[in-house]
DNA sequence: GATGAATGAGGATTCATTCAT
DNA sequence: AATGAATGAATCCTCATTCAT
């Protein structure tokens, strides 16, 4: 039983590693740009091998998208499940997903890319996926303002207006960011600059 | 030379019927999973026939692009220019830019895909492409905003701020109008919303 | 009549002129490399206006070969038949001979190629052509050489071998004349050459 | 390293038998009358596993001239060269290139064809190797030839022009050759008429 | 007669996936 | 389990020929 564990701690410890190769050749070239044969060379597989961590091209891109999308998640959920304050959360918000696209950022270039991949498993495209990772955002931090605010005669579409603002600002800031070379552009300030204008506005400024 | 001028516009209007069809089946499946059969197929042409509208798949994508990119820039500085005011300027960029993504809903569903297609004539690629688009729409809009301010004491770098908040809310109620079918979600009344909470931020209503 | 006359002359003039253009696109690029369009262009016709003058492609190509070599034919018989003795005679097809090339060097760089055409009319090959062609020169020559021969009792067989080896020697030097640019190779000193060595042989001289 | 061993001599054996398969077909058809799909039938295997062995067709066509006649360089060297005496190296420069054309009688069909193909390793022509090939041959004879001979007060052009004499009454039984069916027309015998005609002339037989 | 836009069969090449070793 | 050679469907593009104007 210990030889079992060692071969499955083994086997995902190189799928492991697999999808992280993938990630960054992905990131730079796009899925379709992509071969098969150039993750397996980067990764230090041959190309068959391949095909036992995953059914083929369009799972392992799939599965690695997932699975940095659900570590986004959890990271997001639990920063803003800490805080207490309506304030606190929107700042843990924001904050948490500056900080995924910094330390994630060839994936984030990929991801917003949204190359159509049909999913076999789901039976769903990837551009439903996308559109449920997108609503996802703001539905979550839509609640999670609707929860924390003390004004209760908001009608409900106001609140997703009022997340789908904040997600597109916090977009605009992400979006810069990728497209300027790895750590070249710092969002650590950013979060008070979009914390206040989502608050307060600029109209006083001007 | 009437008939020169027939002939002209005869092949303008067909070539312009070729970018329309395969603005909607790139829009639908992507750059690289659209084939040009298909276009050909869709638009009434023989194969061939599309090669002597366009020098090949990369050049009709890439004529499609910047054609409608080129309008909406023109249109932009347009409606700014015309109103007289910062507020009105403002509501005028946020209202224009509702308005093409609601009239050429396929083609930016198609845009912010950004596969990656190498243009031959200008030697860029599309993503250097798409960054100078993206960057040149926050800076447009920071230098109305930076013009049209009462004050003077702001850093640059605030105006740079603001106006990339602006585009990413902008573009968040765009991302969520694209994910939609078409006309199904319409942005009209969200160019007061976005504009509001621009100038005055949320804070005051929670 | 006479104005059937003008049009046939009319008629005629262009076709030749077609064939001109279409030997020197064609000796440069050789057959598959060449475009009907290319020819249109350089001609001064519009591609339709091409297959009034000839079936296709491929008897423009068959007319312009056979044209030429005709004429080569005509030239050859009558320098031969000129002179009486058959030292005369065979200068003469020697000189002959290297005078077409000069005269010719586009086509007979093109000649040489034998890229394989089918011919619709005769439905023979281009490589049936070629070889008659080739053995009519030898043909024609081992008869002239046995018919002027004061020895009878050589074999049949040997004034073949004779034939080949003479129209060897002469082709030897055409080739290497058509490798060089127009003009750079003169093969008019060349006549003695091949003449002396094909009469006395070069053991004398080693 | 058996192993590895083994693998290369069976990936070069493959080769080998490509090669030689498509040999046959581009001097039936020509280059460019011959398909991929083709040589990977008539080879035995998949239109892909063609460009395992293959950059693609124009670097199958070009593997296979070089090696022929690097084939037919070496033979020549050899042969010449294990003669002590001018006679003896003349008449195996004969003798060897009858022979390599009856042994290689589709090969030599094919390359006297000269179609066009740009050598993508060397930047060169086809057109320009062949040249190369040529004068090789008459530059390498000539050479023997002037080495060979006791009478050294001769000018240098005129070993040139006894070499291409000489190349071109091969050339001339060679051709014959080809333009018969394989094993239809016999060189052997030729050897000592060519060499007969060369040092003595046909004079005192007509 | 002259034109040249339209046609579409045909060809070279790529690459995800399989499977014998 | 690991390999990577073999596969062949799929794709872009060319160009000789036709035919409506």
């Amino acid at each position: 039983m210990e030889k079992i564990k060692r071969k499955e701690m083994e086997f995902l410890s190189r799928r492991a590693s697999i999808l992280e190769k993938a990630e960054k050749i992905f990131a730079q070239k796009g899925f379709h740009n992509t071969s098969v044969a150039e993750i397996a060379n980067a990764s230090g597989f041959a190309i068959g091998s391949l095909y036992q961590f995953f059914e083929g091209k369009d799972d392992l891109y799939e599965t690695m998208i997932n699975q940095k999308l659900d570590q986004l998640y959890a990271d997001l959920k639990a920063a803003v499940d800490a805080q207490g304050l309506l304030i606190g959360k929107l700042e843990a918000f924001i904050r948490t997903q500056f900080r995924f696209v910094q330390e994630n950022h060839d994936f984030w270039r990929l991801f917003i890319r949204r190359e159509d991949v049909n999913f076999n498993k789901s039976g769903t495209t990837f551009k439903e996926r996308m559109l449920r990772h997108h609503l996802s955002d703001i539905d979550f931090i839509s609640e999670v303002i609707r929860k924390g605010s003390s004004r209760k005669n908001i009608p409900a579409g106001a609140f997703r207006d009022i997340g789908c603002a904040l997600v597109g600002m916090i977009n605009g800031f992400k979006f810069r960011c990728i497209f300027e070379p790895k750590d070249a552009y710092s969002l650590d300030g950013k979060v008070q600059v979009v914390l206040d204008i989502f608050l307060k506005g600029v109209g006083h400024e001007l």
